[in-house]
DNA sequence: GCGACAG
DNA sequence: ATCTTGTCGC
C-alpha cells in the first residue's frame, strides 16, 4: 500500500529528490541579526544506535574574551532513532531529535554551528542547510571529514585554507584549523556566506580543532563528560 | 561495473 | 556514530 509520507519517513529516492528541492530556498548571502548568541549542534547514539541524542550548547559571544565564550545554556535530547545512516542523507536521521532540542532551549542564538556538512553535499543540502531551513537561522557546517567536493592540499600551519569545489563553483573551504591536524570542512547552510562562515569560525576557534560551539555540543553529546 | 561515502 | 587501553608528544 501506498505509504504516506512524511519528510523524517521518506525512501532514499524520495528524499534525494526532497533536498534538491529544498535547496533552492537556501539564502546563500548574509542575513544575521547582531550575534549575541551561537549555538552549536551535535548527535549522538545510545543504545547500540536506538536511541538518537542531541545536544546543543548556547554560548555568549563576547569579542572581548573569544574565543573564550561563556556556556548559557545546553540541552540534551533523546528521541528514538527513525533511520539508519546513509551518506548524503545524514539530516533526514539526525534532524528530529536536533529540532527536539532547540524546543527545549530559552535562549535563541542568531548564529548556529553544525558537526556535518552546509552546501558541500551532492544536492546541497547537507546537514546544517537542512536544519538551517527548519530553524530559519543561519548556520554554518563544520564536517570532521570530507563528503563531496575536489581540493588541493592545505598548508600546515594554523589558519591555512583551500577552496573546496564542485566543478566551477566554490562550496565550502578546507580548513587547518589546528597545525598539524587533519583539517575540518566548512562549508555555509543558510543565510550566510563562505566568508563569513569562515570569519565566525576562525573567531570561535580555542586550542583545539573544533570551533568552541561544536566542541562542546560534541562533548554533551558523546557522553563521556555528561553521563547518563 | 568499480569506488566513494558527513555522522 | 560506536566498540575500547595504553601510549606518544607538547
Amino acid at each position: 500500500m501506498p505509504a504516506p509520507l512524511h519528510e523524517w519517513n521518506l525512501a532514499p529516492k524520495e528524499a534525494m529528490a526532497l533536498q534538491s528541492q529544498l535547496a533552492k530556498r537556501l539564502e546563500m548571502t548574509d542575513r544575521l541579526a547582531p550575534v549575541t548568541h551561537i549555538a552549536g549542534v551535535d548527535i549522538g547514539f545510545e543504545e547500540g544506535g536506538e536511541i538518537t541524542r542531541a545536544a546543543v550548547v548556547v554560548l555568549k559571544w563576547d569579542p572581548a574574551t573569544a574565543p573564550d565564550l561563556s556556556v548559557v545554556e545546553q540541552v540534551v535530547h533523546r528521541e528514538p532513532t527513525r533511520m539508519a545512516y546513509i551518506p548524503g542523507l545524514l539530516s533526514f536521521r539526525e534532524i528530529p531529535a536536533a529540532l527536539g532540542a532547540f524546543e527545549k532551549l530559552s535562549v535563541m542564538p542568531e548564529l548556529v554551528m553544525v558537526d556535518g556538512q552546509g552546501v558541500a553535499h551532492p544536492r546541497r543540502l547537507g546537514v546544517a542547510a537542512h536544519l538551517g531551513l527548519w530553524l530559519d537561522l543561519p548556520t554554518i557546517g563544520i564536517a570532521k571529514s570530507r563528503l563531496y567536493g575536489q581540493h588541493a592540499e592545505v598548508g600546515e600551519q594554523r589558519g591555512d585554507w583551500v577552496p573546496l569545489d564542485a566543478g566551477q563553483e566554490t562550496i565550502g573551504a578546507v580548513l587547518r584549523s589546528r597545525a598539524k591536524v587533519k583539517p575540518v570542512y566548512v562549508s555555509p547552510g543558510h543565510r550566510i556566506t563562505l566568508e563569513t562562515s569562515m570569519a565566525w569560525v576562525m573567531r570561535c576557534l580555542g586550542r583545539t580543532k573544533l570551533p568552541e560551539p561544536t566542541r562542546l555540543a560534541d562533548r554533551l553529546a558523546s557522553r563521556r563528560d555528561q553521563r547518563k
